[in-house]
Formats: C-alpha cells, structure tokens, sequence
DNA sequence: TGATGTGAACTTTTTCACAGCT
DNA sequence: AGCTGTGAAAAAGTTCACATCA
C-alpha cells in the first residue's frame, strides 16, 4: 500500500468550515486550550494577547494569528474572554463531539493508558482495549476488559472507535493499524517506532520516545565544551511534599 | 560559511559545528537512522534517496538535503552504504556518547519507561529513579530502587544524568524541573501538560498526549461528512500470531 | 488609551531541477 | 545511465508594525 500524495485538483477555493488552519496553528490552539482552562480555574475572565501568549511559550503576533484562524472574538483595548475563547477552540477542534479512543496492545505503556480512564481533558473516553496475548483477553484494565486483536475491525466498528492508540511492539504496529483501518478507525496515535503506511484519508500522528530522546542528544551534544554543566548552581530548593 | 571537505573524506571528523543543521531535519535524521538500521538487519547494503525517503515518509529532495548536513556520504549513481551513514548519523545526533537518563513520576506512564530498562535504540540506560511519595522510595522498579525528588539534585550529579524525562501531574512539574536543572541536567523530556519555564541553556521536548488527541480531533472534525468512515472496507485480515 | 486584527516583510523549510560524479 | 548534492524557486510559517476600533 502507498502512502499519502494527495491529489490537489485546479479547484482553488476548496473551503471547508472555516478558513484554513495551518498545520503548526492547529497544535498552538491546543495548548492556549489548556492555559485558558487553567486560569479559568484561577477565576481569570479576561486575557490580553501577550498574557496568554506569554503562558503559552509564543509570540503574542503568532498568537492573535492563530486566533485569527478561529474568528474575532478578542475586544481591542481589552483582551479576550477566556470563557468565550475556551468555546471557540474547543468548536474548532472539534472537542464538541466525543471521540471514543481503542488501545492496542496492552503492555506497559498500554497498561499506563487504559489507566488513565476518560484520557487527558475528557472528551476521549477508552472504549476499547486489544492485545494478541489470550491470557489477557478478558481481564479488564482500568475497568475495561482486553478483546483479541483479531477482533479489532468489528469491535471498532461497533463501538465507534475514531481514534486508535497503537502501543505494541514495532513489529506488529503495521498489521495492527490495517486492522484498525479496516474498523473504520480514520485517526491512529502511534506510539510505536515504525513509520505506518496508511491511506490518503487516515491522520497519523506519532510520539516517538527515540526520536525525542535523540533529539536531545544532538542539542546536547552541539553544546558549549563540558559535556555537562558544571556542579549544580543549586537552587534555593523547594521541598516538595 | 562551511568547511568543505575537498580532497579525500578523511578528514578531521572533530569540526563539531558543521554547517547548522535545521530543527526539523534533526527530527527525520532521526528517523533516517530507525529505517537504516532495520534496513540493515535485513542484510541491505545500499539504498537510494528515492527508496530511504519512502520508507521514511519524506520527498527524496528533502531527505537529500538533510543529509548533506551530515556530510557527503553518498555515491553518485549508486546511492548510499547503509551501515556508513547510519555511522554518520549517529555521529551527528551525538549517539556515539551514553546519556543517562533519570526518571521523575514513577506513576503508570514513569513505571512503563523505567521497565523499558535500557530506553529504546540502547545509549539511554535510565540511572535514576524519583518519586514524592514515601512509600515508593528504596523500591526498585525494572531494578532500580526509587529516590525521593528531594534528592534529585545531588543523585543527578553524581550520576551525571544528562537527560531528564518528566511524568509527575502537571502539579509538580516546575518544581520538578527546577530540581533537575539544579542538579546540572540541560535535556529535559516532559509528559506533563505544562508549559515548563527553563533557562535558555536547557532543552525541552514535549510530548503532550492531550494536544495529539486534540490535533487528531481536529482533522477528524473536518473529514467528510460522516463523523466515522462508512463500512469497514474489509481488508483480507491477516490474522495476528 | 490600549489591545486587537491583519497586510506586508521576513525567516525558515520544502521542493524543484539540473550540473556533476561514479 | 543513474543518482547524488546543491543552488535557486516556491511554499509555509513567523514576526513586525500599524490602522482600527471598543
């Protein structure tokens, strides 16, 4: 099976809910999404661009860009209503709709999943746990109890599935996500260190601990003489508790 | 601008600052490396940039490019020695060197990486181990005992951890992450939602669970019409073994 | 007055296309 | 004949700077 290459006919207006949202904004929104949560929580109402761009690690310019992508919602000489824009996002991503989430493969890091239960900021509920090992099939985890992998495709059909988290080994990653795509499943995570070949029509995106691990090798190792820093400049340190 | 290397390729591999390599072309070396190497195992000697470039997901211009970052490792006509650029690579991403790496949040996700032992792709051996709650301390998970995180600056010293991999609540992370930097750690991998805040000296990666659920959202949102891909269009299972 | 929203400038990244080796 | 390596073009993304409006 080929990968991507998504033919892009002569039609140049091709608009589909909103103006397009680029790529690099659409994962920025994500996180203003939480900021704006966590000062919500604070009792914050209002927040001016270069306050929430300032907690969100961005410029305040790439910010109001962003927002810009959701609509108009800020008031000059104010800021932006955090209730308000907290809507906004959560329509454009989406997070209206529930979006049921199957495990596969029920290892450590599955195990660490299922666990988490309703997953990260609620809005994606774990329906679904998979794994090749028939001593599993049947134990619940976190509530929810193990189905084989080989009844994935009708599993996932059945209880809606459109998101699948791939945690199994490398080698069965590819297989794993054929199945999923053959119950319907149009959104895969994959944390397993392989690249997935899928159709045009499936979003793939991956967490890759190696990738992520190297990456820091190679700052690491691009820095300044000593290998490390020097004794640690300790801190007044806090403790916790 | 760069040293070009005329003559023969043997010359001083000890020019660490080559030509800047891109942020985004650190990413794909990456993984470059992953594909070569399991390339590799498969007895396969020489591959083009057409062929690496498709098992890797990327345009063979673009993977071109990233590898002459590296250097000139390739023969016209040919394409390139498997096992040497995978050398060249590792040379680059500073995998030639150990980094140790220290775990904070032995939770379920901290408890899944620190029984991953030696960390994927070996060269990251997890040294320590850390944890607030007292009854964890002094037990060892993957065979390491669990340290308290008040320790942490003075167990990431003496073990010089180089890189420190965050999975506390989102609660303790800062904290967390200021008690690693006081132990001289400059590469910091976290798993809490937050937004760390580090001298500019230190290294974070983010790997952030809720915003890849969300950005996968986001493309589902604006697929098509149905929320879901009709009927599953039936592959001819394989049956997983 | 003060902060948004956005065209224009700038920067980075990707892709093209082809000269130059093997 | 074929594939790399790279300048140059194109695209994507970011930042500036300011008109605009509550």
């Amino acid at each position: 099976m080929t990968v991507h290459q998504h033919g892009r006919y002569s039609t140049p207006v091709e608009d589909l809910p909103s103006r397009a949202v680029p790529e690099a904004a659409v994962g920025r929104l994500a996180i203003y999404l939480r900021v704006l949560t966590s000062m919500i929580e604070q009792g914050v109402t209002t927040m001016s661009s270069e306050e929430l761009a300032g907690a969100a690690g961005v410029n305040s310019a790439t910010l109001r860009k962003d927002l810009s992508y959701v609509g108009s919602y800020g008031t000059r000489g104010v800021g932006y209503d955090t209730a308000k824009l907290v809507e906004h996002i959560e329509q454009l991503l989406g997070l209206t709709r529930h979006h049921s989430v199957a495990v596969v493969g029920i290892g450590n890091l599955g195990h660490a999943l299922a666990n988490y239960g309703g997953f990260p900021d609620r809005g994606f509920p774990v329906t679904a746990l998979f794994d090749v090992d028939e001593d599993l099939v049947g134990i619940p985890v976190g509530g929810l109890p193990v189905d084989h992998v080989n009844t994935i495709p009708e599993v996932c059909a059945e209880r809606e599935v459109t998101i699948g988290v791939i945690c199994t080994p490398a080698s069965a990653a590819q297989i794993v996500c054929d199945l999923l795509v053959a119950g319907g499943v149009r959104c895969i995570l994959n944390f397993a260190p392989v690249m997935l070949q899928v159709p045009s029509d499936v979003e793939v995106r991956r967490v890759d601990l190696a990738v992520e691990l190297q990456i820091l090798s190679f700052y690491q190792a691009r820095r300044s003489p000593g290998p490390r820093a020097g004794a640690a400049p300790v801190d007044p340190v806090a403790v916790i508790r």
